[in-house]
DNA sequence: ATTCAGAATGATTGCGCTATCATCCGTGCC
DNA sequence: GGCACGGATGATAGCGCAATCATTCTGAAT
């Protein structure tokens, strides 16, 4: 084909609004360059920079994100497994590493490649990408306890990876000799409103005690809430209430105090879950390197510990 | 086919894990069952909810929904639709109201139900579910005069709806006798941090004369940034500095002293959007009896002004 | 000029469904 | 019993593309 033909192609395909119909691209191919991102919520802050960057990496490879949004908790995570399968996407994103035994079973059938994301597992369906919620309720609780604080609370949200933070901050506590942890229980998910009333409640709880003097809040929102809370009950923060979230979350940096929490690179996540998605999709077959990649986390020390 | 056959087939199709192929379906039958988005960043709180509830409507009647990122500004939202519709979906949504010609066209194009949201006009593509920006930035003037409030300033992030406010903000307050309105403009997307420095900034270029009394932010999180920023310059809210922000996102409940600002019910603009998509789609062929939904909005007075 | 390899071009099949049309069967009526 | 009719069932075409195979063309080597 001549050059001149083929910009004569281009006028034509301009002048008629000609557009490729990936449907049956994707029939004949058995590639639809769609990738399904399951997701709980996109409100909830802590996902949506991993879902973006993930977005944005597979766009400029010409891929595109099929949103499926499975709940608080992941109840509509099986029916929308098979509606998303049935798109016949070339690799799926999901979020978390509990999937029923039905779930996994299609995620296998499917063959495609899959990442899970935002928690750590020996044992994913194909690759995972996260970090150990088990270390962050350790470190949270040495770093607590290393500062001095002894009188420990808890308020959080019950997902399934508060879960695991949480059991991972109540056995080193134990281990450090503190076994009394006063925790207040919210729905998920968490809010601020959840935060100021869940820190009211745990410091109504301890009245006839000594109040505790550190609360770690299962989330940043949650954390922000029980800041405002302490404020309005004129208790010191961090001289008579240390508080520290989970999730770095931008806003942590600029309240007053500033709020520490623990820091996750959310967009590394999504961008590195595209990236080995990619290389499983469009690179050789060769097994890859690694199906399980650690991109930790931070605790900043900030105003409020 | 008798009721046991019924049920002899849905257990092959159990142990087989047959699963239906849409896009097999969708090229047969021309309709993909798929509804396009396009946002421009869903990390910016202010859209997130819309999609969220334009994705759960869409859902529950079988739709799903394929996410694009244009981009602040919507620079990439050409290419993006050209690669959206050729995934031929049955409907798409859109943020903003100006487009190129060529993406009108496209749209025109492709016969299929467009929703544009966030914002009014007379002339949409298709139909507009939003509400009228010119209109906020009026009431907000009133709101700050009737107030008593009369040296204002204006911190914003420069897009093409936040344009609109203004035009609407500096042209009321004209009339009301006030035209010299001290405005600091910063990059879009708009954080906390930028609200930071741009009030920063209002409270420096006036140090040589009576500083600003009030300032309208062009969203809460800049408004949020220049609550913490007069908290740290010692200014007091809202006696020496009024401040207002725009959108109603949660957390502007729960500063001390409360943000005011403008409300949106944004939940709204997904789920009508969904509804008219849908009575497009499924409905029969009738002239829809609205192309034009205004949900409004609502000035929260709280503690900041 | 002849041969042949490799590239470019052209024709054809089939991806897995839905829609359509043809066929069949049962029912009610004259 | 014969006929017409409506509903259920079965067979088939074709959606728009990519992959494959068959064919032609090109240019270099003999």
């Amino acid at each position: 084909m001549t050059p001149e033909t083929r910009e004569l192609v281009q006028v034509i395909v301009e002048r008629t609004g000609y557009s490729p119909n990936m449907l049956a691209g994707g029939l004949a191919s058995k590639r639809s360059r769609l990738v399904a991102a399951i997701v709980p919520s996109i409100t909830n802050g802590i996902f949506v920079e991993a879902v973006e960057a993930l977005t944005d990496r597979l766009w400029t490879a010409g891929y595109q994100v099929l949103l499926g949004l499975s709940g608080y908790p992941a109840e509509r995570e099986e029916a929308l497994l098979t509606a998303v399968l049935s798109r016949r996407p070339d690799a799926i994103y999901l979020t978390g590493i509990n999937h029923s035994k039905a779930s996994r079973q299609r995620l296998l059938a499917a063959a495609i490649p899959v990442v899970e994301t935002w928690d750590l597992t020996p044992t994913p369906v194909d690759m995972v990408v996260g970090f150990s919620h088990e270390k962050v309720g350790q470190e949270v609780a040495r770093h607590l306890h290393g500062k001095g604080y002894r009188r420990i609370g808890m308020v959080w949200a019950d997902d399934e990876r508060a879960r695991v933070r949480r059991r991972g901050f109540i056995a080193e506590l134990q281990r450090l000799g503190i076994d009394d942890v006063e925790t207040v229980t919210v729905a998920a998910p968490s809010t601020l409103a959840l935060g100021r009333r869940g820190l009211a409640e745990l410091l109504r709880r301890r009245i006839r005690r000594k109040p505790v003097d550190a609360v770690f809040c299962g989330s940043d929102l949650l954390a922000h809430g029980a800041l405002e809370e302490a404020r309005g009950q004129s208790v010191d923060v961090p001289s008579q209430l240390a508080i520290i979230g989970f999730g770095g979350l931008e806003f942590t940096e600029h309240t007053t105090p500033a709020l520490s929490t623990v820091l996750v690179d959310r967009p590394a996540i999504g961008r590195i879950a595209a990236e080995i998605i990619l290389a499983r999709i469009e690179g050789g077959e060769g097994e890859p390197a690694n199906r399980v990649i650690d991109v930790g986390f931070r605790i900043a020390d900030r105003g409020t510990t």
